[in-house]
DNA sequence: TATATCTCCTGCGGGC
DNA sequence: TGCCCGCAGGAGATAT
C-alpha cells in the first residue's frame, strides 16, 4: 500500500532514470486512469509530446513530474506502480499508461509503465501555482518529510477537533503522507489509541506522535518501503521489506513487542486498525 | 464548518 | 472444481 515510504522509494527510482528524456509519445488504456484530467486523453498525449521531464516532485502520497510550467501528476492509489521497462517488451497486466522516450545516445533505452491492478490511481497534467504546487495537489499539507513542516502548528489544529486521533493522522488536508499502516505504527509507538479525541491530547503528545510518525517512515525508506504482496513495488519492481519490522500492523493475536499482549485489529472506517490493548488504552467515550 | 460514511475497483483466500 | 463473499484501503463525493 503506497504511502509516503512507497511513493519516495518510486519517486528517487524515477528520477534516476527519466530526468532530462524528452517524451516521445504517450499512450493509455481506458478512460479511467485519466478521470482526472478532463480535456481527455487526446489533449493528454498532445500536450506531453516533445516535453523534457526536468524534475520529479513530491508532497505526501502525490508525485509528480515537472514538465516545463506544467505538472504530469501520478497518484498510485492502492495498487498503481510506475515500472521501468525495455521498449518493445511484451505489455504487463493492468497496464494503464506508457510513455516512450526520444533516443538518448548517452543513456540506455527505456519506457515508462503506469501499472494500476485496483485502478484507484490515476494521472494528470495540470498547471502549477506560483509555488510550483500542481493545482490538484494544493489543498494537500506538507508531510513530516517536508523542510517546512510545522509540528506544532498541526498539532494545534489536531487538538482543536474533537474527531479520533487516528482520523485526523490520515486526513490528508492536515499531515499528508500517512496511511493507515504507518498511522498504526506511529499510534503504537506514541501508546495513543486512534479513537483518542484529538481535543483530548496535548500539543507535546501530538507533537511527539508526529515525530514517531515520521520516524517510523524514515525507517521504512531505509527499507525500500512496505510489502505485503506484489501490489507494492520500486520502478524496477523490487519488494520492500519494512513489513517485518512492523510492531502493531497486520499482527493480529501476535504478542506486543513492549508488553506481550496480543495485538487486537479493529474495525475502523471500513479497514482495520491494529493496536496493543494494554499499551493504547480505548478513551473511556467516544463520539 | 465539522464530522462521518459511502463508493470506486480487482485479486486473493476461505468457506461451502 | 466452482461459486460466493469478505477483505484490502486512498481519496473524493455525499450525507448528517
Amino acid at each position: 500500500m503506497p504511502e509516503l515510504p512507497e511513493v519516495e522509494v518510486v519517486r528517487r527510482g524515477v528520477a534516476a532514470h527519466v530526468l532530462g528524456r524528452e517524451i516521445a509519445a504517450t499512450t493509455t488504456f481506458g478512460a479511467r486512469v485519466l478521470r482526472r484530467h478532463a480535456p481527455g486523453p487526446a489533449d493528454f498525449a498532445d500536450r506531453l509530446t516533445g516535453r523534457v521531464i526536468t524534475e520529479a516532485r513530491r508532497r505526501g502520497k502525490y508525485l509528480w513530474l515537472v514538465v516545463g510550467d506544467d505538472a504530469l501528476v501520478v497518484h498510485l492509489g492502492m495498487s498503481g506502480q510506475l515500472l521501468l521497462a525495455v521498449p518493445g517488451a511484451p505489455d504487463p497486466k493492468h497496464l494503464h499508461a506508457r510513455f516512450t522516450f526520444a533516443p538518448d545516445p548517452a543513456r540506455e533505452p527505456v519506457e515508462l509503465h503506469f501499472v494500476d491492478q485496483r485502478t484507484f490511481g490515476g494521472l494528470a497534467l495540470v498547471e502549477r501555482d506560483a509555488a510550483g504546487i500542481p493545482l490538484p495537489v494544493a489543498h494537500i499539507a506538507r508531510d513530516p518529510f517536508d523542510p517546512e513542516f510545522d509540528p506544532l502548528a498541526v498539532a494545534r489544529r489536531i487538538v482543536g477537533r474533537a474527531s479520533g486521533i487516528k482520523r485526523q493522522l490520515l486526513d490528508q488536508t492536515i499531515v499528508s503522507g500517512i496511511g493507515n499502516i504507518y498511522a498504526d505504527e506511529a499510534l503504537w509507538r506514541a501508546r495513543i489509541h486512534g479513537e483518542r479525541p484529538g481535543e483530548r491530547l496535548t500539543k507535546p503528545a501530538v507533537v511527539r506522535l508526529l515525530d514517531h510518525a515520521r520516524t517510523v517512515m524514515t525507517d521504512a525508506l531505509g527499507e525500500g518501503g512496505t510489502s505485503f504482496d506484489s501490489l507494492y513495488v520500486n520502478v524496477n519492481g523490487e519488494s520492500g521489506y519494512f513489513s517485518r519490522s512492523l510492531q502493531a500492523y497486520g499482527r493480529e493475536g501476535q504478542p506486543c513487542r513492549r508488553c506481550g499482549t496480543p495485538i487486537r485489529r479493529e474495525h475502523f472506517m471500513n479497514r482495520s486498525s491494529y493496536s496493543c490493548p494494554h499499551c493504547q488504552k480505548r478513551p473511556q467515550t467516544t463520539r
